[in-house]
RNA sequence: GGACCAGUGGUGGAACUGGUAUACACGCAACACUUAAAAUGUUGUGCCUUAACUGGCAUGUGGGUUCGAUUCCCACCUGGUCCACCA
């Protein structure tokens, strides 16, 4: 048994002195950049999942160290935003102070952890030194118009009292709080990350080294689908007995655009439905007989909470838009308009010409109003593509078919297959200027002011009377920016500081705390020179670490956001490891705001992170989630303090694969403390004299060098332990070991458990550090087996086993194998019909199968 | 409903491009050491059969391809993750 916290602690405190971690850049060495998704220091400390992500990426930097690469291995903290504000809210003080104590907690914890960080290139995103540059990318993005201000609906929390972004939706709910989302108009910046839909889902294909769940996650949320939209004409009458005054005017025509990805089934559209939200009943109020019940209707969906409204299992509701028709471009026909809430308003046209044979929504709608079901396509194959809901009992079977098929009852399409069919009808749409190709994306654009105290402030100025001048074309404006949103300009005295308050409260009123300190509102105009207001929304949290991983490459420059020289050496990331929850928020923020960042000439690369794995979870001992709730969680410090943070390690490691979720167990613990203390007995078998032999312990020893660098690439971490453990089985059972095998042990086992490896390192007589050793590599010619145990098969039952030279020739092994007795009473007289041979692994017999049983 | 992943002993899991299924660890059992316990060490440990050799059966279920399938193909069942009235 070693001490290990004599042992751990003696240790971090010579690395931190000798300043092991820090890196320079050095165009000489070829770099490598390995890094953890930063943590926001919430209060409440890590836990042991935790550390499962950030030790794996030490063991990386640490043994990309030892192969001669000039490692990067940095960490900081994303401190702004909800939690870090809630968390000073509930505990009355302020989230300035709460959030460096935090830091101090997690540095602590993080070192404790044996992870070695270059904490002279620490990054905190709350630090206006940092947020500087977060604030100039945002100025840079307004400048190319790629920022607007809206004031349409969006998610709001009525817990946080904040508007939300899509990403930060969970189910209808807050993610952070839990709170059921409302929609709520609410002014706000929006950044058009949509303009960026295209590549962000093409340049997937360049990232091989991303797993493929993540990548087929991230196709999923941006949410690309190819269609058309159509225009229908819409006829309308007066109300015949309104008693609007306007009622007996003329009408105008009216156009209305759906979206559709079939539109081969446009002979099948039996009705057009818009979502409650949609502009054409506001328009068309006049012509619309029964508005009071539309009205009526409309308000009722706006009380749903969205979670309501996108309840599946309730039943479709709508109501028909009497006195309105629209004409089908295709047929003539006239056909009704409903407005229903099983559309949604901001997505595609936000209106749908119903296809009830081929589209369950329609369908079930249709099924419900009595409306008609007309086929259009018909299956090819012999299956009818039923699709019933469980909780629906459909009279009807056959009338609902969502698949490709043949297109029937259509006019000029008849006979065609479903794709043939879309592109015809495509043309025709086109070529009668009725409609055009559309590509619709279910990625929306970037919600992105909160009404909160804790974040960067929006470097931004509205005057309003250079609005008015903009507006009527008195004045010209320069950027893009500046032309989409009138009097609205740039703030260029970066960084524009929070200003330290006593109240941060949410107001609730959809404005920001900001809002109410009147000297730091009130400013002049950029432009006129005029009064003017600040805008006094913040930034969300995804903002700041949207691009933190650049700022660690020249965590000091105050003139640029990182220099070309920084940039161009360190990136790429080689090496990203963090969890999946992070694949549609950010890892799709970065990877636009990189790719912004590389139109605008700052990075020379399309995409950020060249590898990223994801961390599976650690489960609590009985499988469920660790959680205070449960009562179930474990304390990392707890087991530190028990068995060491180099068990810990190994353990976390040894669970299981790394990106899979498993329980945690403490038993594992000891098995994991076990294997360290063998590593430490051994070294009283160590004899300093080389033995000359080449002893059978030696090709052990360098498969296991092999197997080693090998499955730490491919962060099958689990793997590496146990070849460990094999070999440190294998020489407890040597009555002495050389010390230089031993040394290649300690190298092998550094990365996974440093202090230990260290210490013994420096008990053998070295004066300096295991890991500026070199690492090991494996010596081919010590890898084969002089011996090697092949199978014998018969008919690929395994019938014996023989211990042979390798390499032999397959007539001797035939031979051989024929000899035994096993294999002779299995093959007895029976005819050889074949025989398989791998070499050093088996030979197999296959014999006549009828005469063989 | 869709996408993706997974299903192997009592448990976590291993098995490289199809080639000895159950490595490694936990747990359990017996033994040793001990006054005793803990710790440590040794041995055993998929199921059935057998005194043993042996033989048979086993990688969610059912089929297929193959000399040979945990691995490839088809269908189904179960679980997980993410998305979801996305037209």
């Amino acid at each position: 048994m070693y001490n290990h916290q004599e042992i751990e602690k003696k240790w971090r405190i010579i690395w931190d002195k000798t300043k092991i971690d820090q890196v320079k850049l050095d165009n000489k060495k070829p770099k490598f950049y390995a890094l953890d998704m930063f943590p926001y220091p919430s209060g409440v400390g890590l836990h042991v999942g935790h550390p499962k992500g950030y030790v794996a990426t030490d063991i990386i930097a640490r043994q990309k160290r030892m192969q001669g690469f000039n490692v990067l291995h940095p960490m900081g903290f994303d401190a702004f935003g909800l939690p870090a504000e809630n968390y000073a809210i509930k505990t009355k003080t302020l989230p300035q102070v709460q959030t460096k104590k935090n830091v101090e907690i997690y540095k602590k914890q993080l070192e404790q952890f044996g992870c070695t960080y270059d904490w002279s290139r620490e990054v905190n995103t709350t630090d206006p030194a940092y947020y500087k540059w977060t604030q100039w990318a945002f100025v840079q993005m307004f400048k190319q118009g790629l920022v607007y201000e809206s004031h349409a609906p969006i998610n709001w929390c009525p817990s946080c009292q904040t508007g939300l972004a899509n990403e930060d939706v969970e189910d209808g709910k807050c993610e952070r709080c839990g709170a059921v989302v409302e929609k709520k108009p609410l002014r706000q910046w929006v950044i058009k990350i949509t303009d960026y839909a295209e590549r962000l889902l093409n340049d997937l294909d360049q990232l091989p080294e991303w797993e493929e769940s993540i990548v087929q996650m991230q196709k999923n949320w941006i949410g690309k689908s190819e269609g058309a939209t159509i225009k229908f004409k819409v006829k309308s009458s007066p109300a015949r007995n309104a008693s609007r005054s306007d009622a007996g005017g003329k009408l105008k025509d009216y156009e209305l655009e759906v979206f559709t990805t079939r539109p081969d089934t446009i002979f099948g559209c039996t009705y057009l439905v818009v979502s409650p939200e949609h502009k054409l009943i506001e328009n068309l109020e006049a012509g619309i007989w029964n508005l009071e019940e539309v009205k009526k209707y409309i308000d009722g969906v706006k009380n749903k909470s969205d979670l309501e409204r996108t309840d599946l299992n309730k039943d479709k509701t709508g109501v028909e838009l009497q006195g309105v028709k629209a004409i089908n471009p295709a047929s003539g026909e006239e056909l009704p308009i409903f407005v229903a809430d099983y559309v949604l308003p901001d997505y595609g046209t936000g209106a749908i010409m119903a296809v009830p044979a081929h589209d369950e929504r329609d369908f079930e709608f249709a099924q419900k109003y009595g409306l008609e079901i007309r086929q259009a396509v018909k299956s090819d194959g012999d299956k009818k593509f039923i699709k019933l809901k469980v909780h629906k009992v459909y009279k009807v079977e056959d009338e609902l078919f969502c698949g490709d098929g043949t297109v029937i009852n259509s006019d000029f399409l008849n006979g065609l297959k479903t794709p043939e069919a879309k592109e015809k009808m495509m043309a025709w749409l086109e070529e009668k200027e009725l409609g055009r190709r559309q590509v619709h994306y279910k990625l929306n654009d970037w919600v992105f002011s909160r009404q909160r105290y804790w974040g960067e402030p929006i470097p931004l100025i509205f005057c309003a009377s250079c609005a008015e001048k903009v507006k009527s074309s008195k004045l010209k404006v320069e950027s893009k920016g500046e032309q989409l949103n009138p009097g609205w300009f740039v703030d260029e005295n970066l960084p524009i500081t929070l200003p330290e308050v006593d109240h941060y409260e949410p107001t609730g009123t959809g404005e920001s705390p900001l809002a109410n300190i009147d000297e730091w509102v009130n400013t002049t105009c950029p432009h006129c020179g005029g009064p003017a207001k600040r805008e006094t929304n913040t930034m969300p949290q995804w903002a700041g670490s949207s691009w933190y991983y650049l700022r660690y490459c020249d965590p000091h420059n105050d003139k640029e956001l990182i220099s070309k020289k920084a940039e161009k050496y360190w990136n790429p990331i080689d090496f990203y490891i963090g969890g999946a929850e992070h694949a549609t928020r950010h890892l799709i923020y970065a990877r636009f705001w990189h790719k912004f960042l590389y139109d605008s000439g700052v990075v020379s690369d399309i995409e950020p992170f060249r590898k990223f794995r994801q961390v599976g979870l650690i489960l609590a001992e009985d499988g469920r989630k660790m959680s205070k709730r449960w009562n179930n969680v474990i304390n990392p410090d707890e087991m530190v303090e028990r068995f060491g943070a180099d068990a810990l390690r190994v353990y976390e490691m040894f669970m299981g694969p790394f990106s899979q979720a498993t329980a945690w167990n403490t038993n594992g613990m000891t098995g994991a403390r076990k294997f360290l203390d063998k590593v430490y007995n051994l070294k009283l078998k160590v004899k300093s004299l080389k033995l000359k032999e080449i002893t059978p312990i030696q090709s052990l020893l360098h498969k296991t060098i092999k197997k080693v660098s090998h499955d730490i690439d491919n962060l099958a971490l689990n793997t590496v332990v146990s070849a460990l453990m094999i070999l440190v089985n294998a020489m407890g059972d040597e009555e002495q070991i050389a010390q230089g095998d031993y040394e290649i042990l300690l190298q092998l086992i550094a990365p996974l458990a440093p202090h230990l490896s260290e210490e013994l390192w420096h008990e053998l007589g070295h004066s300096s550090s295991v890991f500026c050793s070199a690492w090991p590599v494996a010596d081919e010619a010590l890898l084969k087996d002089e011996i090697v145990t092949m199978v014998v098969q018969v008919n690929g039952k395994v019938r014996a086993n023989l211990s042979v030279p390798a390499d032999a020739e397959q007539k001797d092994i035939e031979e051989v194998a024929m000899a035994d007795e096993r294999v002779k009473n299995w093959l007895a007289d029976k005819k050889i019909v074949k025989v398989i041979y791998v070499k050093n692994k088996l030979i197999n017999f296959v014999i006549n199968a009828k005469n063989a049983n």
